[in-house]
Formats: C-alpha cells, structure tokens, sequence
DNA sequence: AGCACGCCGACT
DNA sequence: GTCGGCGTGCTC
C-alpha cells in the first residue's frame, strides 16, 4: 500500500509552486505531523497537510519519498493547520510561508534523532503550579468588566483608560479560567518586546515561573524552541508574546489577550503582512477561545465593531466593557495646548512649557520631553548652493547625527561622515535644520545650564531613542536611571511615551505634533491621538507621589493648530469623540473601516518597469468576477520612492466587501505570476500584496 | 528563498 | 589557462 503525502514546505510566494508539494511514502503520516523532505537538492523541514492513498497502479509521476518523521513530537493540531491555512489564504502567502514562519527557527535544523533526545530531556522537569491570590481589591468597573467577561460569548474590547487596570483584568480573567479548567491554556499578545519583561513578571508573580513561557523575536533560537516545545505540549499554562506568538501551538487553547490592541506593531511589515490582532479573532472564534482586545485608544476598525451595551445591537459584534476612571485618586493629567502662532518665529520650546519644567526642576520631579525624530537634524544643508543632504541610494535625507558626526540615510543605512564644507560647491557653511532629539537634548541642556536643583546640583538631561538603546541591556539601564531618580528632564521619541511606567514624571510635553495632522496618511490622525493619550497616560501614575508632592500632572502640547478638534477631543480625554469624528469623516470618505483595501506594490529598477508591471496587473484584473466592485487606483510611487537604489510603486484596491476583495485578489494572484514572464514583468525584482495595509 | 548552471573579467 | 561575478531557472 502506498500514500501520496502533500507537505507544506517553506516555498516562496513568488515561486509559483503550488501550496503543498507530494511525496511518496509507505505508510500514512498524520497530518501535522513535522517531517523532513527533500527538496531540490536539500532536505527541508515540512508540516504534512494531508494524505491520500494511492490506487493501485502506476503513478502519474514518479514522487520523490518522504524524508524522516519527526514523530516523537506530536502533530500539530488541525485548528492549528487551519489557522495557518486561513492566514495564508486571506493574506495572499504560500501555507508553507506561514507555516514554517510560526514554527520555531531551531525546529528547522534539528534532526529527528536531535528532537527526541531535546524532548526527552525537557521532560524531566515536573512543573507544580500554584495560583497565588491576589490581595488588591478590585475597582467597581474592573467588578463589573470581569462579571460581564464571564457571563457573555466575547469577543470584548476591553476600553480602559491608561492607569484603569486592564492587566489586573487580564490576571483575573487567566485565574479564573484556570481555577476552573486547571489545563487550560492562555495567550497574552503584547506589541512590543520591551513590555514583555514586566507583564511577564507579573504574570510569573501571580501564576508561578514555570506556568508562564515568553515567546518573542528578542529570545535566542534555544529559548524560543524551549517555550514553543512548553505551549506544544500544553505543559505552559499561559504563553506571552509578541505578534509571532499568535501562531503557537497551544492544544488547550481557551482564552487569548490583545493588550493594546490598535498598536501599530501587530501588522507584520514585511514578508507575510499579517495582522496578528484580527488573527487572534479569527483563532479565538475556530477555537471557542474568549477573545479580550484591550486599549485606552482602540483602533477605530475594532471601537467601530464594538457594541457599548449588552442587549445593544447596533455597533458590530465585539462587546464593549468599559473601565473609564483610573485606579485610586490619580486624576488624569491636565493637557495645556501652546498655541505656536502667538510665539516669536522659530520657537522651539515656549517660555511657558519651559517655565513648567524649571517649576518641575525646582520640586525635584521629572519631566518628559518627546519629538519623534532622532539624531541631531534631520537634513544638512548649505547655505550658499542650497546643497542638502541626500542619500545618494534613496529618495530621502541623510540625517545629521552629531555624536558621531555622521550622515546617516535612516532607510538603507548608508553612513558616512559629515563633510567639513560642501561638496557641492565647497562653502564652509553648511549648517543643520530642523531637529531631532539629539539637538533637542542638547538644546534644553545649554537652557537650564545654569539652573540648579534644589540641593545646588546641575540639571541632569537624559535621551531615549533607538540610538541610545542599540546596545543590548541599555534600555534597561537608562530606564532604571529615571526610575531611581538620576534624571530630571528626559527627552525621547516615541519609544518612551509606550508602556513604560514612570512614577516621578509629573509633565510630559509633546514639541511638534502638527506633522501627522495633515499627512497623506489618513490613519496618522488615529495614532497620534492615541500616541499622546498614552504619553498622557505617563504623568502622574504615582497619585501618592503626585499628590504629596502637591504637583498636577499635566500634559504639554505645542501646535500652531490648537482648536484642532483631535486636541479638543485630547484635551477632555475624549476617545469616544475623536472616535466618532474620526469615523464620520471615514464614512464620508468610503475609507476603512467603512471599505476594505488591499495594496499591490512592485519594486524594479526604475519606477517605470515597476509602474508599467502595476499597469498590466491593473488590466489583467478586468477580466476577474467582482473586480467591477473594487475600485482599483491607478499605480503611484511610494512616499519614499526609492531606497537603496530600488524604486518602489504601488496601487490601492478598495472595495465595500471583503469578500468580494479576497476573491479578486485569489484569482489574481496566479494572473500575477504569469505576468512576470511577460515584457511588461521584466525587470520586477519583487512584487507583494499587502491586505489590509496599515499605512499607504 | 537556496542552490544550481552558465557565460565573461583579473589572477597564479 | 582557472577563480568567481551574479543573471536565469528549478525545486514534489
């Protein structure tokens, strides 16, 4: 008897294989299970999808037998296959893309004889797990958010202002299940690395060390196989994680939370551009897991579907659980708008928000001061032939880093050092414009160079940028240093105003925001509304210290557009109306989440092959079912046309259904293979569908 | 993506 | 005469 296998190996999306490749085997193989097979003329790693017996008889072809079974770990589950088959089908990827991207990294070169032995070992641990109570009473809104959790079917979208205790719920929500099912297991989603380390030492405090495994980009391939092997097996009760782990196995999967839920970093941005938040749905629905989607400024794709009363059914399908006040007597801060018109020209920082951070100084607390613009200035330019300093390999600035007296492109990497006078034309005035947190930090030191504490010290100034966190553990020192009080005014870009609590920062104040009030991109609005509630959210954690030291916590925020009804609506910590503004205006506009988009970009050479591939991509759609109900825009360059010497184009597809959307991109996608072996799909280095694109 | 094959410039 | 540049093509 003999079996024809169809596995899912990591074929390239623009390899025209087809999803699975067949393999002959004597005997059946599960599904699921991880097998190795030989392709081309190495052996990879592969997940067996499905097996077929074959008639007796001659074959069609003469298939090549399957590799080694790595059978002393068990299959992957068949809500785990159709997790990864949905993605790959709704975001446009071969199931083997995304397949073999969710397994982890280690997995792949492991031998079947290596696996067991691994396995064997990891065994001998026993891990007892205890539930330790927790003595912190609960507010009346987490009450009555946690008693609607339990009694209704979800998905819920926990909106909790900054300080409301969302992570206490999400404790509560795991204990409870747990103490109900003991082999149970939960997801946590978090968007970035850097907040893993504290919820997973409270998620560790409350449900032991050895129930709680991390999952994450930042771990090492031995650490990150150890945890996945702890979910695989349903030895870890809870998994946390990055958007990566929306793809672990879990067999006893019952609840998953999406902290922070309208972050940005939960779209991957390259390779297969999934969404893990609209994912986690999706699982959570295939797998009768509750679904918690948590933030203090939902995305307006997840408030627009949510329904702010039981029983309510207008709104969509989510159920709203709404925890408005801050835990204990916090106050949120007061948000002080400086209308820049009425400053001299040129104001950088106004003498009022600089008088608030000497009041700051003077009682011994904190400020935070951010710009999202690292290095020094972000262009270079002379004065005299109006030379300015262009990335010879992208359509872009140089920036000017003055630490090192650099240029360097922050989009190909492209770095050299600064020019004593200007190649152009050889004038020794060549000077910065504009600023980054380099010279804004600079700037505030030579301000209060001469103003001292209270106990007659210097003023200590202090930046957080990626620049200053490329070494590893840096980030965490320079945030214990303002935790314990070695910094006075601490300057940053946006990686500061993100989950980090600090207790002793009474004024946060955001320099230059206007930028992303008018921008091209029409979700800019949304995450600068919820980048500054956040930053707001940073003032004043501490309502002891805040209030013993007699201090308002306030919020600080210079515009030249201050009855902006985004600021209006900041100012009264109103999300629900910038909300509902924000989704009137997309409605008028037939912008998401009213419509769906889909984007096909294409990088060539030059922009005229990759927008003449977009052109024939564009006609070979008329002849899809349902492309006459998606409007199909015309090829554009991207924003930043060119980087490292490849120029990008793009078009955007929209459509009121989704699934109309989905069936023209699926009939699309072979139409597009085929197109690269035509004239006009010469020259394309690569093209990619981006569903549901984030920004474009 | 890998990893081959394949046809043109600077080296022992 | 070879070593090696990366252009094109294939992988059940």
């Amino acid at each position: 008897m003999s079996w024809r296998i169809d596995v899912a190996v990591q074929t390239p999306a623009h390899s025209a294989l087809g999803d699975v490749l067949s393999y002959a085997s004597g005997v059946r193989v599960t599904p699921g299970a991880l097998v190795r097979v030989p392709l081309g003329r190495r052996e990879v790693l592969g997940v067996a999808w499905a097996a077929h017996q074959e008639d007796a008889g001659p074959a069609a072809v003469e298939l090549k037998p399957i590799g080694a079974v790595l059978d002393a770990l068990a299959p992957l589950d068949e809500a785990w296959r159709d997790l990864v088959a949905f993605a790959a089908r709704y975001y446009q990827r071969s199931l083997g893309e995304i397949a073999l991207a969710a397994l982890p990294p280690q997995l792949r070169d492991l031998s079947a004889v290596q696996l067991a032995r691994r396995l064997k070992r990891k065994r001998s641990d026993s891990p007892p797990g205890g539930v330790s109570p927790c003595a912190v009473a609960l507010s009346a809104e987490q009450t009555e958010a946690l008693s609607r959790f339990e009694a209704e079917a979800g998905p819920f979208l926990l909106f909790g202002s900054t300080g409301s205790g969302k992570t206490e719920v999400y404790l509560r929500a795991v204990a409870a299940l747990l103490a109900r099912e003991p082999q149970a297991q939960a997801l946590v989603m978090v968007p970035e690395i850097n907040l893993t380390p504290q919820l997973e030492a409270r998620f560790k405090e409350r449900f032991g060390a050895d129930s709680v495994v991390s999952l994450h980009s930042g771990m090492t391939n031995p650490q990150r196989l150890a945890s996945w092997l702890a979910a695989h097996s349903g030895a870890a009760r809870i998994v946390l994680g990055t958007r990566m782990a929306v793809f672990a196995s879990m067999p006893a999967l019952r609840l998953i939370v999406v902290d922070e839920e309208h972050d940005p970093s939960y779209k991957q941005q390259e390779g297969a551009r999934y969404s893990a938040r609209d994912l986690a749905v999706w699982r959570g629905r295939r797998e009768s897991a509750k679904v918690i989607l948590g933030s203090a400024t939902p995305s307006l794709e997840s408030w627009h579907q949510s329904r702010p009363a039981a029983g309510d059914d207008a709104g969509g399908r989510y159920v709203r659980l709404s925890m408005p006040s801050r835990i204990g007597t916090g106050a949120l801060p007061r948000v002080r708008l400086v209308d820049m018109n009425l400053q001299p020209p040129k104001t950088v920082l106004s003498a009022a928000l600089l008088d608030a951070i000497g009041q700051r100084i003077a009682r011994g607390e904190q400020s935070m001061v951010f710009l999202n613009r690292r290095g020094y200035a972000p262009v270079l330019a002379c004065a005299d032939c109006g030379w300015k300093s262009e990335c010879p390999h992208c359509s872009a600035y140089r920036v000017f880093h003055k630490i090192d007296r650099t240029l360097r492109c922050h989009h190909c990497g492209f770095t050299e050092r600064v020019p004593r006078a200007c190649p152009e034309c050889g004038n020794l005035d060549i000077a910065p414009v504009g600023r980054g947190t380099e010279r804004l930090e600079e700037h505030l030191g030579e301000l209060f160079a001469a103003v001292r504490r209270p106990d007659g010290s210097a003023v200590r100034i202090a930046r957080i940028d990626a620049d200053s966190t490329r070494k590893q553990g840096a980030l965490e020192s320079q945030l214990a240093a303002v935790h314990s009080g070695e910094v006075d005014v601490l300057v940053g870009t946006q990686m500061i105003a993100k989950g980090h609590d600090f207790r002793r920062i009474t004024l946060v104040a955001a320099i230059n925001p206007d930028g992303a009030l008018f921008s091209g991109d029409f979700r800019a609005p949304e995450r600068l509304f919820s980048l500054l509630m956040q930053s707001a959210g940073r003032a004043g954690r501490d309502a002891a210290y805040v209030s013993a030291q007699g201090a308002t916590a306030e919020m600080w925020i210079q515009t030249h557009h201050p009855q902006h009804p985004l600021f209006v609506a900041l100012k009264r910590h109103d999300y629900p109306a910038f909300a509902q503004g924000e989704l009137e205006d997309r409605a008028a506009a037939g912008m998401p989440p009213f419509a769906f988009q889909a984007l096909l970009r294409a990088d060539a050479r030059t922009q005229e092959v990759a927008q003449a591939f977009l052109g024939a991509a564009n006609a070979a759609a008329d002849a899809l079912a349902g492309s006459d109900q998606v409007t199909r825009y015309p090829a554009v360059p991207l924003a930043i046309q060119r980087v490292a010497n490849v120029e990008r184009a793009q078009m955007l597809l929209e459509s009121a259904s989704r699934a109309v959307l989905q069936r023209v991109l699926a009939g699309w996608q072979p139409l597009l293979h085929e197109l690269r072996r035509t004239p006009e799909g010469k020259g394309v280095i690569r093209w990619l569908v981006d569903v549901d694109p984030h920004s474009i």
